[in-house]
DNA sequence: CTTTGCAACTGGTTGATACCAGTTTGAGTT
DNA sequence: AACTCAAACTGGTATCAACCAGTTGCAAAG
């Protein structure tokens, strides 16, 4: 299976742009149409990608530039990105599924997942890891009703969410982060090898699916010299 | 001068989607290409714009459906969801614009404001409270060339982004946040009226407006002990 | 010499068309 | 009744063509 042409021509611009500096000029849309030999629509599917993803901006009747916002970026992760950006800086980025085991949840957690008193749920301990050394620390809990037979075997070279919605049929659509700043105790920072004390991030995650229901919930705490959480936000421009 | 198709477009079917329920079914695009007399390249267009910002998502072989995220799209999450919080626990919170002075930039704060090295930038320096105990100490670079005579006076009971929308015309339209957990030095520590080492939040945020440029930059300072940032993340469910 | 104004660039919008790739459905077969 | 498979949907990718709308530089007019 042939990737898309303009993801080839994505991938190839932003090596491009790798090596520019900010705010240079990148060649014209009617230049790179002839350079890449594809139609002008699918160059400006690829600069538009460009766009959002905050590497270039457009200026018209002037041109498109390099835009500063991606460079100078040389650590930061953002939880759900950190494993791109690792790839990015040429590091490795895995994710250790340390246990998978049905519990009885606590009671804060079970009012997280609206579940009854003797409903279990399953709490998968992961770590995730750059180079090897421990980033993120984190605690997940599904409801056992909403996703019965789950294994760690199912998790194997898949993402969570990606298992959650082959085997399950189960979208996600919302994710509420809680983010905090805490120091780590001594059990923490053991699963990070971090000194204790050291400030670290505290995530609390909560997914909800379409109607509006818990499916998931995470604590996660990461490495506070090593880790970023970045968020992106979008502004209501009709009021 | 008249608005864009693709706007007028995206407008009418934002009027629709407000009237129709979670997961219902829109028309097809080539439903709706007969509807509004338009290319299917622009309905298109549009049904992008709305996917974006979450209104709407699509999938292959099946259709476009109304997102149930819109339902409840209060506020955008991060630094601003602060008063609301306290305003739910029945406390007072208040901000104190503590200066506003022309200054140069440093040269990490100009390259994340596209400013040449001659130009100039406000610093606008607030502090934010909660029941007259300090939460938030923020530090906030305009580009001075975008917001000629900036004055104090025009921040008296007025948000930020409410002046510069009203005095200056400018909406911002996205904005990135970084967040890190970091330990408070002594200058940092009495702004805050904290001890020297305690975890806190360290939040960098860059503002840009629709061509991508750069309008704000800020960096904040949180109590760990008494600030949670939360941020919404939505979900790609054609991935 | 300055100024005007018109190419000749830049990106932005829109149309018409074609085919690819998943999903659903129903007619026909077993 | 159950199964199969092709037709008819859905959105996804791609091309070619034309014109609109800002910006810039240079040549002709003053």
């Amino acid at each position: 299976m042939q990737k898309p042409l303009y993801q080839q021509v994505i991938f190839n611009l932003e090596q491009q742009i790798k090596k520019m500096e900010a705010n240079a000029k990148l060649p014209s849309e009617r230049q790179l149409l002839a350079k890449y030999g594809v139609s002008r629509n699918t160059i400006r599917i690829a600069l538009q990608n460009l766009e959002e993803r905050g590497l270039i901006y457009r200026l018209h009747g002037k041109g498109t530039f390099v835009s500063s916002i991606y460079l100078n970026r040389p650590n930061i992760g953002g939880i759900y990105s950190f494993s791109e950006e690792a790839k990015k800086a040429g590091k490795k980025a895995t994710t250790k599924n340390c246990s998978l085991e049905l519990v009885q949840p606590s009671e804060r957690i079970a009012k997280q997942l609206n579940l009854e008193p003797c409903q279990q749920a399953y709490r998968l301990i992961r770590l995730r890891l750059v180079d090897n050394q421990p980033r993120i620390y984190s605690k997940t809990y599904l409801p056992e009703k909403l996703f019965p037979n789950l294994h760690l075997s199912d998790l194997e070279n898949k993402t969570l969410y990606g298992v959650l919605r082959e085997k399950y049929g189960q979208l996600s659509v919302l994710a509420f982060e809680d983010v905090q700043a805490v120091s780590l105790n001594e059990a923490e920072s053991s699963f990070l090898d971090e000194k204790v004390g050291s400030p670290s991030l505290k995530i609390y995650r909560k997914t909800i699916d379409d109607k509006n229901l818990p499916i998931e919930f995470t604590v996660s705490l990461a490495r506070g010299d090593k880790f970023i959480y970045r968020s992106k936000q979008y502004n209501d421009l009709t009021k």
